[in-house]
DNA sequence: AAACTAACATACAGCCTTGTTTGTATGTTG
DNA sequence: CAACATACAAACAAGGCTGTATGTTAGTTT
């Protein structure tokens, strides 16, 4: 039965949405390809049809995402008298709040994080370490900028910063989304937030 | 061919060996019990002998994993006057020496942190969260001791505290061991610690 | 030494999955 | 309005895996 461009388009998100919920409860390994197919209300060939397989379909869940918007904040970043705290923490703050309110997004990162990244999903893992060493890259240089400007406390390094910036948000987010999110991300996130910026700028002896 | 004890206990010994090599190689989900067998050159037939099943033999996996003296640093946080902070940075210290030291440690950790918690392993999962809840109670009742003490800065709460330590060791631990051990742990752990817990004690104004 | 049992190996039944192929009705295009 | 391509459904083939049941050998007990 030939659908309209259209109506495919539909049924393609509607595979999307069962996907995200059949493998958020079951889990990717355990999933077959028949429950997804059950929950969005087709067969498996219209699976078959809109995706390779599975790890496509889960790689293309996580394309799903839209994600921040990096040039702007590199731009934001790059102008001369930036602040770079303010901006980072505003950044990091966002981040957050937009994991604590889209619900789509928390349940398809628990699926990634909880995804066994050896195998046939390893694209996937290594398109999130390409993105992460790229945000690394970046959360440096900003940190080096801060310092250029006699911002950063002596006991930092740009990289010793960045780094721990990047081991607290995953931390938070990891044990939040794995944990039965049994805390407010967004508050605590924002005053475990507060709190490390505040350390990054205060006037401590060296180490 | 009925062997003796001592000669079974070695071939359990095998057997969770080629286990935790295989497990961490493909992957829990999947990796067949044959390739386990295979790995410890026995039949399935041993496995299932010395264990109910996959799931029986990952929780086994993490029970041989000879687990830190928690009472041990219960005993010394509770001496009247403990030094509160530099128990727990030299208790991370270790952790962390440990992590970095002990492959067998690192391999069947980062089985646990890749193996999809929900179905089958459940009780694994379930087992964790217990014993972090365990951590993070006497963690916050260590920071609360400090803060009687008034070694507390003013901008943290034992719980702030508490939940960043965590956050901090979890974020560490789950980028070096998904990560590819890009860095040294050891190293840049004991410096993450080291200006974690001076923060804690420095006295910056409160929030 | 006979009876028993631990420690496996081997064989079996059966399910579930995946990927593919075929069929088909319906849009779409010239 | 043909001819073709699209969007699926349905059927198929093949294999892998699990759990169990049964067989077998060698310690162990009495």
């Amino acid at each position: 039965m030939r659908r309209t461009k259209a109506e495919a388009e539909e049924t393609r998100q509607q595979i999307l949405l069962a996907a995200e919920k059949v493998f958020y409860e079951k889990g990717v390994a355990h999933a077959s390809m028949a429950d997804v197919a059950r929950a969005a209300g087709v067969t498996r060939g219209a699976i078959y049809w809109h995706f390779a397989n599975r790890a496509d379909l889960v790689l293309e869940l996580y394309n799903s995402l839209p994600m921040p918007q990096e040039e702007l904040i590199a731009r934001e970043l790059e102008a001369e008298n930036a602040d770079v705290f303010a901006v980072l923490e505003r950044v990091g703050r966002e981040w957050l709040e937009l994991l604590a309110t889209d619900e789509h997004r928390q349940r398809i990162l628990s699926i990634l994080l909880r995804c066994d990244t050896s195998g046939e999903f390893a694209a996937i893992s290594e398109r999130q370490n390409d993105i992460n060493d790229e945000h690394m890259q970046a959360l440096e240089a900003a940190f080096a900028k801060a310092q250029g400007q006699g911002k950063l406390c002596a006991c930092w390094t740009p990289r010793s910063a960045a780094s721990m910036l990047r081991w607290v948000i995953k931390g938070l987010c990891s044990e939040w989304l794995l944990f039965g999110r049994r805390f407010d991300i967004a508050i605590e996130g924002k005053e475990a937030l507060r709190r490390l910026f505040r350390t990054y700028a205060s006037h401590v002896p060296s180490l």
